[in-house]
DNA sequence: TGTACATCAGTGAACGCGCGTTCACTGATGTAC
DNA sequence: TGTACATCAGTGAACGCGCGTTCACTGATGTAC
């Protein structure tokens, strides 16, 4: 999939319009006359409209990953040894950050994206994200567990899930929540407050003792 | 909407299907078909698809609200101002759990249709939502605070969001994602375990102590 | 320098298909007199 | 008890529409000789 300018505004205008209404309501139609472009283009530069999907992902995962690595590199090199739990995480924010002003979108692009690969029955674009960024995935986990030696590696497992849920689910609202937010309270937040409060909201979930028993075990088994 | 026979196997057959595919690409063909019932059933007895998603929705909030309510009612007479955040939190998760049992299903479809309703293009299925149940949601956000009486209200309203994202993400991946802890650690485990494990991250993120600043304020502004 | 050909990004119109919805109709059940 | 009519759940076939994809085609640019 080489560039030319038809190849770009097609990427842009589908990018928006998946992140914005998912991919079975968003047509080809729809997105070739957003980018001003030929609709059989789509098919000729990408193939199908599956493909463009999987090319859509690539273009912006690839670069956040490829950043994500370089600072965690960093990091690893001059921290030395001194974690910080809630250092480690805003890495990964500021990462989700850095990228929104790169596409010139917002952060919830970004979230609302990465929600669809995981919510929508693409299962072949899920093994192929998989196949592609595994390895960083289990080398944040493997970070986070030296950070956390206390926490057994079966709870970590089920945490990082928690965390994943919580950020993608709350970025991807991240605009109406935060107008709602505005006119309940009156004081208009910033992005970064918001992500300040999710590092604490994290950490201390993360570093949560070994939980207790609280649900009645008189429940309906699976 | 009366009861018949027809109008049940169609709202139980759109309920498992919309859960596993969503609404766009769940076609009423579909649905008639699982159902075992005639194509034109579905406008005869609900008027429209758009219909039939909102009568699919306040068939399994409505129970739920219900119950949850009245778990809320018992425990609020019986703790009578010493109340628990973790049994807070248990309440909630339990009423999820029995919501499953009352329809054959798993809590993944409960929450998968939760999640639906949050991030797909259906703004008049939240508002319609938001009218019936967000006297609940605010009574339930009013017994947290109860209990956190150190969090400032905004905090809290953030923190919730945060909250909300974990349960619905996580659990409507519930089954692969046991699927995939099995497979790697080797020990099975319980829905209530997983459940167990999520009210102590939860618990432990509401109870944060205040956030500090992580996140680089070099960062790109919104 | 000129001609013939290949390459390739892009186009316009049409293809068949599955969609949600509509409509005239059936057949069973209940009600009025 | 018998007949006429109303009601209503359900049906089969068709409606027009928007979808993803295909295909023959154009026109500009580069290459070979």
């Amino acid at each position: 999939m080489p560039h030319s300018e038809t190849v770009e505004r097609i990427l842009d205008a589908a990018e928006l319009l998946f992140a914005e209404k998912g991919f079975a309501e968003t047509s080809l139609r729809l997105i070739t006359s957003k980018a001003e472009v030929n609709l059989a283009a789509v098919n000729y530069h990408f193939g199908s409209k599956k493909a463009l999907i999987q090319a859509v992902f690539a273009r912006f995962l690839g670069p956040f990953c490829q950043a994500l690595e370089h600072e965690l590199d960093a990091y690893e090199q001059q921290a030395a040894g001194t974690f910080s739990l809630e250092r480690l995480l805003a890495i990964l924010l500021e990462q989700a950050l850095a990228i929104k002003s790169r596409n010139r979108g917002d952060v919830s692009v970004f979230m609302r994206l990465l929600g669809l690969a995981f919510s929508e029955r693409q299962q072949d674009l899920r093994e192929y994200l998989g196949h592609l960024y595994g390895k960083l995935f289990r080398r944040y986990m493997r970070l986070l567990q030296l950070v956390l030696p206390k926490v057994p590696p079966e709870a970590l497992f089920w945490r990082l899930h928690f965390m994943l849920g919580t950020a993608i689910f709350s970025l991807s609202g991240l605009k109406s929540s935060m107008a709602a937010a505005e006119q309940r309270f009156n004081t208009p937040l910033s992005t970064e407050q918001v992500l300040n409060m999710m590092v604490a909201f994290l950490a201390a979930g993360l570093r949560a003792e070994a939980e207790n028993e609280v649900l009645g075990s008189s429940a309906h088994s699976n």
